[in-house]
DNA sequence: CAAAAAACTGAACGCACATACAAAAATTTA
DNA sequence: TAAATTTTTGTATGTGCGTTCAGTTTTTTG
């Protein structure tokens, strides 16, 4: 009993040791220059301990991306969590998609990495359709019950598109800070949506 | 005389054939599965041809990413010619940068890819560079003696960033036509404008 | 405090790759 | 046609990688 509980702890440790290694050497080399020698040393270990607590490279990349996804979903949660009003819900999403942080050049850069691999990984791919899932469910609440459907689609698409076109362009280099980024998104929210409909949120 | 004009014409048709068909293995294998092997194999020729004709692996890489930057930009002047109005411009400009037979997953894909390498590869980073500059200028053409400078400013990156963000959708397999991606982006054009600035833009 | 089990090490292996290069084939020249 | 030159081939070489595993250290058990 004690031993199984003890066994449980340490390797949860030593994975969840891996899986912030392997997030640190991804930020600082990107996707192709991760090897498993230099996550092993970023966490301190020998380049043999990472087949010992992963089946292999594929699984700690597979939950350093889960991990990376997680982060930013919980800090969109957050601020959804304190908005009271439609339009206050709406901001929290748009902010919480450019987190202070976590919207820096080699973090994008390194999901632009993992969005080509999904191509031609599917584990990758479905990471990236539960992600979209869930920006796409929390715009719905925003404007569902307030918004045609058609309209509301529209809408939550080209908000989507400018998120995915700023972290893309943070990628590359191009310095547009999160609350530049935030109101660029936003603007265009409001132009998209007529005075009454504003008012309509606004409640 | 005719000894070098014939060695410089057989060195085009190689270096052409190579580049090409590096294309066509990144279409269909992206970035990382891109191998010198494969590359040769799919021109018909041996292995070690590629470092008589390049350098080396890179500088094949570098040809096709800059032929694929020129495919694009020649589709959005071709547009650009035939069009007589500023509002026409800006539709030439925007359904340019999703052109039939160009905007499609694989490609997209391979156009994140080099995105994502821009950040460590510096000359890959310079074609990014041109490729926005182009964009930047050819929507300034459209705006310019129209719009206050910070206005335009405003915009073009709103659809510059839109039009990014749908090329990164597209690569992650979000079906979206060239003719739904226009349209959306000339929406937002539409409505980040006043009736009066529209009207302006028609003459 | 042994004996047993778990955690960890690091050298070794096999593999895939980019590149180099000597030899062969094709082409041009005289 | 014979020599010279260019073009092409296919193997060889070196490198870096992920993974394995026999052995070592550390921790737990009885």
């Amino acid at each position: 009993m004690t031993k199984i509980a003890f066994r449980t702890r340490i390797e949860d440790l030593r994975r969840r040791e891996l899986i912030q290694a392997a997030h640190r050497v991804f930020m600082q080399h990107g996707l192709g220059g991760m090897t498993t020698k230099r996550i092993c040393e970023e966490a301190g270990m020998s380049p043999g301990i990472l087949s010992y607590y992963f089946k292999g490279k594929e699984d700690v990349l597979f939950a350093m991306v889960r991990l990376n996804n997680r982060l930013l979903m919980e800090a969109v949660a957050t601020g959804l969590a304190q908005a009271t009003t439609r339009w206050g819900r709406l901001e929290a999403i748009i902010a919480g998609n450019f987190p202070e942080g976590l919207f820096e050049t080699n973090i994008a850069n390194a999901w632009l990495s993992v969005c080509a691999a999904s191509a031609t990984n599917q584990r990758y791919a479905r990471l990236q359709r539960i992600f979209y899932a869930r920006l796409q469910s929390n715009l719905a609440s925003v404007f569902r019950d307030a918004l045609p459907d058609a309209r509301f689609k529209q809408i939550a698409l080209a908000l989507g598109t400018m998120i995915d076109g700023l972290w893309l362009r943070r990628a590359t280099g191009e310095a547009l800070s999160p609350q530049d980024s935030t109101t660029l998104v936003l603007s265009v929210a409001v132009a998209l949506l007529t005075e009454a409909e504003r008012a309509q949120l606004a409640a």
